[in-house]
Order: structure tokens, then C-alpha cells, then sequence
DNA sequence: TGATAATGTCAAGTTTATTTTACATTTTTT
DNA sequence: AAAAAATGTAAAATAAACTTGACATTATCA
């Protein structure tokens, strides 16, 4: 799954310690996310999704196959 | 959180197995969903949102604090 | 009513998300 | 250029999602 949170944070001008903090995550999961190690829970998705006014699809794009 | 899984499957007239069997999950994982024994992945809360023809906060929802 | 399908649930195991700690590298600021 | 801030990364531990298999209960149907 790709995403747009790098990007989205840029625009935001946020660090990824001020992202972490205001979904309640830790600066690794960030960081972790972005680089696409791993995909974020619904309920971490849900509160990124929030925080930047927009649909998780749009940031989380998952292409089936 | 909460989420209207069972009632969407209903109005769709499918079975857990069958739902399991469209988005890839076993039945259990869907039935502990339905029972909100835990929370779907992002992945699978996409599959089900994009089988349903909506919005994943529609059917997920996760009211803060 | 008796059979069959659907649902609920449990245990044990695997995989994935997330944490903490710690340190190295890169970027920004002074 | 030096200091400080931001980012990348890794290991070890924990928690949460998900699997398979098995069985019990409930609903549907012939």
C-alpha cells in the first residue's frame, strides 16, 4: 500500500514528532508509515485522515492485485 | 469503535462466509469484527468499504476520547 | 421434526503494528 | 563551521489482527 503522508506533512509543516503527537503515536511509527515499512492501524488511519480534512483513501492507496 | 458490518452485510444478503470469501478473511475474522472483538486492518476496512460502494468512516466509527 | 446452514466462540499459532531505547545520518539554523 | 533539530534505522518487547481447526448454539428449511 502506498501513501501521501510525507507530502501531506510537508504541506502541513509539520515534523513527524508534531504529527506522532497529535495522532498519539510514537515518532517511529511515523516515520515507519512514510517509508512504507508497515501499513497503520484503521484507527491511526481514521485520525490522519481527520487531522488533514481529507479521506484515508486519499491518502492510503491500495491497488488490488 | 463501533461498525454497521452486520447490518450492511444484511441489506447485501451475503453470509459471513461469503463476505469472508469477497474480501479474503476468514469467516472468523469477520465475525469478530461483526462481535467487535478488534478492529479490521486498513486493509480489509478498504476491501469492505470498496465492496459496499462506501465510505469506511461510514461503517467504522470511531468517536474520539 | 429432523437436517442443513449460519453463527458464535475458543485455543493455539503466525504475522503485523506499535513501543521504547538508542544511535547514526542528514538538514536547518545560528 | 558548529550546534541543534529532524530524520532514518535497528533490536527487543508487547499488543493487536488474523489463521486454522474444532465444536456448540441458533436459525432456516424440506
Amino acid at each position: 500500500m502506498k501513501n501521501k503522508l510525507k507530502v501531506l506533512r510537508a504541506e502541513h509543516n509539520l515534523t513527524q514528532e508534531q504529527l506522532a503527537k497529535a495522532v498519539e503515536v510514537s515518532r517511529q511509527t511515523i516515520n515507519a508509515i512514510e517509508k512504507e515499512k508497515f501499513d497503520p492501524s484503521l484507527m491511526l488511519a481514521i485520525k490522519l485522515a481527520r487531522l488533514f480534512k481529507t479521506e484515508i483513501e486519499s491518502i492510503f492507496i491500495y491497488a488490488k492485485d
